[in-house]
DNA sequence: ACCTTTTCGTTGTAAAAACAACAGACTTGT
DNA sequence: ACAAGTCTGTTGTTTTTACAACGAAAAGGT
């Protein structure tokens, strides 16, 4: 457990906590870690959970298969990112979707109800923990909104600008690495692989984009 | 201001919390009201705000409207619901949508840093409240995650039986009462509003649905 | 280094959606 | 009750997407 301490002092809920403050807390909220081979499933669309989880190695996915196998990823999660925070109400039902290891992981899980329950011991940084996962699952909350509109947009091409401009935003930059090879963002987009391939390579002809596997510049 | 402690009080943000106590915690949270006439623009998109809405009176949307007119609906908010909360964060950065009111609405703001910081006077429920936040922004977490699901089918014809079978799921009932018109359906699921217009009535030459006006029936 | 598997781009065809235009039903305000 | 405006369904055309199938390139394992 100790090895991810240093991981968590950076992630978005332990922010403004120290080390040391952290490991007490750990054991103050019961937190458990669990490991997760590549290609595992961490979550299962229909399971409950009153946990709150964060990806302190690895990455995971968060999608969701129908009958017919088609497959539609939510979202990526990488180190120091929260997952799971949209079922810790009393009411919320079951999950939506899975949650599946896309390399090998390991995930810190947390007992909603001893976060939000300032306990009477040591955790004199409890009242910022709750602050903390306010803002980071408000955070998720405003990353939904984004992803919503790039699904809104009614062609392949305007979805993939809308999703690459907003990434080169958030990075930054003009120059972007995508966290998805191709069928992924498909999946990630909702819209047919080879279509998309296409539409990217049009895109590309017409002068808009360079690409080479999951680098994009935009031009 | 207290003509609506009774309406707050059946809020998920105020559950638990009697009508006294109600009309204390919106002197010591400093809250606000709102009143807008229908087709007013309560926050617009590019603003910046701290606050968290709730709708006292009235019926708003969230929505955004692009370069070319194209108009994209997030979501529609009821009296009793919240809206807001995704840009409380400190670093969120502006809004991303339009709220609008489609009817002659009331609504409360509250100040997000008055809500997480625990006051010292007679706010005996303030922890419930911090409490009650949560549980619902996790909400609006899971509402959004259940919007990309019916954006990520393929066809007109899923998008709409995804949405339509929720929300019978949702109202426990196979009749049920939309809260949009076509036009807003369509802005809604992101299609066309004639090809889904023919799409229904399509579904209801096969038997899937019936409907009239915003009252439909799964069959 | 070789074989296997996965990834990616390409093409053609069929299906579906967008778009535009319009008519009838229904609302709303006066 | 009437006129103006809005909402809904309908149709035909154009554009876009999905689907299927395949070969080349790249990656991964032994």
């Amino acid at each position: 457990m100790k090895k991810y301490i240093s991981v968590l002092k950076r992630t978005q809920l332990f922010s403004g906590v120290g080390e040391d403050e952290i490991l007490s807390m750990l054991s103050c909220l019961t937190a458990k870690t669990g490991s997760y081979k590549k290609g595992q499933y961490i979550l299962h669309q229909g399971e409950y959970s009153g946990n709150i989880f964060v990806l302190v190695e690895g990455k995971v996915h968060i999608q969701r298969d129908d009958y017919w196998g088609n497959r539609s990823i939510l979202g990526q999660i990488s180190v120091g990112e929260m997952f799971g925070e949209s079922y810790v109400a009393p009411e919320s039902g079951a999950l939506l979707n899975d949650v599946v290891a896309v390399e090998d992981s390991v995930v810190m899980m947390f007992d909603v109800k001893r976060i939000l329950t300032t306990c009477s011991s040591a955790c004199r940084f409890h009242s910022l923990l709750i602050q903390n996962v306010f803002f980071a699952i408000s955070e998720k909350n405003k990353k939904l909104v984004q992803k919503l509109d790039h699904m809104s947009k009614r062609t392949t091409r305007e979805k993939l600008m809308s999703y690459l401009s907003e990434e080169s935003k958030r990075q930054n930059n003009s120059k972007i690495a995508i966290p998805f090879n191709r069928q992924q963002l498909a999946d990630f987009l909702a819209v047919d692989r080879s279509a998309m391939s296409n539409e990217l390579c049009k895109m590309r002809n017409e002068g808009l984009i360079e690409f080479k596997k999951n680098l994009f510049t935009l031009l």
